[in-house]
RNA sequence: GGGGGAAUGUCCCGAGCGGCAAAGGGGGCGGACUGUAAAUCCGCUGGCUAAGCCUUCGCAGGUUCGAGUCCUGCUUCCCCCA
């Protein structure tokens, strides 16, 4: 926001001039802070799934420059503890408790994308991961009310956005959620305590919840804290960043495939790559404008450029270009790349005669045997860039290609590789 | 405590005289047009060993040849009165 701030440290400088920044309780504070080198920030991820998605990326990017430009300390919070809470933000309904073992498993998978974007250490800049399960859980449940739960004035928390959607909508908000909030107050007074955070960064969403940390921090005397959150991702038509239909987009290799990762950013719309390009690549900001300010087809160009970058930083350069010569055969040449995502089959039930139909569902590309008929009749399944036509059709030996594979392709973008093994 | 509503296709919203695999949207997927974009138009959007069979309308029973629809009990939510 606050368009005429002038930074005079390169964090803030940066994340102005690449659209992070949606509000900030105090931008002189954290660009003092950070032009000194003094910031520790925190952000905090829920572990309600077993990878991130697109849609945490901002965050990572944020902490990600603090580290970079020398601002300070990034430090990632698993959620191990608030997670057993469940966060009511930005939800029309509750969500549904996830078991303690659930969120173990998850918290290990999340964990893992951290190392990629960030340098772990003891330095001043090195980044840190922790978990608010260390505190939460040992918590006592008077000593907690006496001690932090009387800095919290209802009136204040029934006015935040989370809560008063839900009251004003008469949908239930549990008293376990109410806590929520709470928590991740708590959490950010805590890590002053521990480690000397000084500074919490999320989501737009979570800025009431950053914000009652604040002033919590404030009641338990703690030193000034600080606030800034990043705007909330839409695409330019207006969908929600990260979900695509078959699933969210994520960030471990296991759940996407780096060729899917690259694809996403690949398939970018027009009016998104500028900002796209500011926020999930490092990119200097010369090259940046130069690319958004092309024209028609040849902004394809930059669109690539924007999915190497993105992947690269994800996944490793290497990942990342094999991804884009994948793309540049399949789509470019017309040939069939052998490093397209490959559902391997045991030899013997490939030769005991696999249907065209459950080819396709054993290869995810279709979740029934149904959808894989319907899409069959609509001309949206090919076999070998060949339309399938005939559902009774069976898979056979002379259907493999050169390489041993069967290429199979759902519309023009999705294909897959089947091989018997 | 009393009275009145509501719950529908496992993405969401929502219609539904006893004949219903269940209208219509949104979203998504596919096709056409393009530039692997957007916009637009068209098709599809319970499962299967598929001219048949199976499972779906909060839960459990009942009436009926036949129940999303009628009856009884229960659960949850909302509104009004106290």
């Amino acid at each position: 926001m606050s368009t005429d701030f002038q930074p005079k440290s390169e964090f803030l400088r940066t994340l102005q001039e690449r659209g992070y920044i949606h509000q900030c309780s105090d931008l002189a504070g954290v660009d003092e802070k950070a032009a000194a080198g003094e910031l520790v920030a925190y952000i905090g991820f829920d572990c309600t799934a077993a990878s991130l998605h697109i849609g945490s990326l901002v965050q990572i990017m944020m902490l990600r420059w603090l580290q970079k430009t020398g601002a300070g300390k990034p430090i990632s919070l698993m959620g191990g503890g608030t997670t057993r809470v469940g966060d009511p933000s930005g939800r029309d309904e509750s969500r549904q408790l996830l078991t303690v073992e659930q969120i173990e498993k998850n918290k290990d998978g999340i964990k893992q994308v951290f190392t990629k974007f960030l340098t772990f250490g003891d330095g001043k800049t090195d980044a840190l991961m922790t978990d608010n399960a260390e505190w939460l859980t040992a918590l006592k449940y008077l000593d907690f009310l006496r001690d932090v739960g009387r800095h919290f004035s209802v009136n204040r928390m029934l006015s935040m956005d989370s809560v008063r959607m839900r009251l004003e909508r008469d949908q239930e908000l549990s008293f376990i959620e109410f806590n929520y909030m709470c928590l991740q107050a708590y959490d950010f007074a805590e890590l002053n305590r521990r480690l000397g955070v000084n500074l919490q960064m999320g989501g737009s969403d979570q800025w009431g919840n950053i914000v009652t940390g604040i002033d919590l921090g404030r009641r338990m005397g703690t030193p000034q804290l600080y606030a800034l959150t990043s705007p909330l991702l839409t695409t330019a038509s207006g969908a929600k960043m990260g979900k695509t239909a078959s699933g969210a987009v994520w960030l471990n290799a296991d759940m996407l495939p780096v060729y899917d990762y690259w694809q996403y950013w690949r398939n970018t719309e027009d009016a998104d790559v500028g900002r796209f390009l500011r926020l999930f690549t490092e990119l200097p900001m010369d090259e940046i404008r130069r690319l958004e300010a092309l024209d028609g087809a040849d902004i394809n160009e930059a669109k690539k450029i924007l999915a190497n970058e993105a992947t690269a930083m994800l996944h490793g350069r290497e990942a990342a270009e094999r991804a884009a010569e994948t793309a540049r055969k399949t789509f470019e040449e017309g040939v069939m790349a052998t490093s397209l995502p490959t559902i391997e089959i045991p030899r013997a039930e490939f030769d005991a005669g696999v249907g065209v139909l459950s080819a396709f569902v054993k290869a995810g590309l279709v979740a029934s045997t149904g959808e894989a008929r319907r899409q069959i009749k609509g001309g949206g399944l090919r076999v070998n860039d060949v339309a399938a036509s005939d559902e009774r059709a069976t898979l056979s030996a002379s259907d493999l290609t050169g390489e041993g594979v069967v290429k199979l392709s759902l519309g023009k973008k999705k294909h897959v590789l089947l091989k018997p093994v």
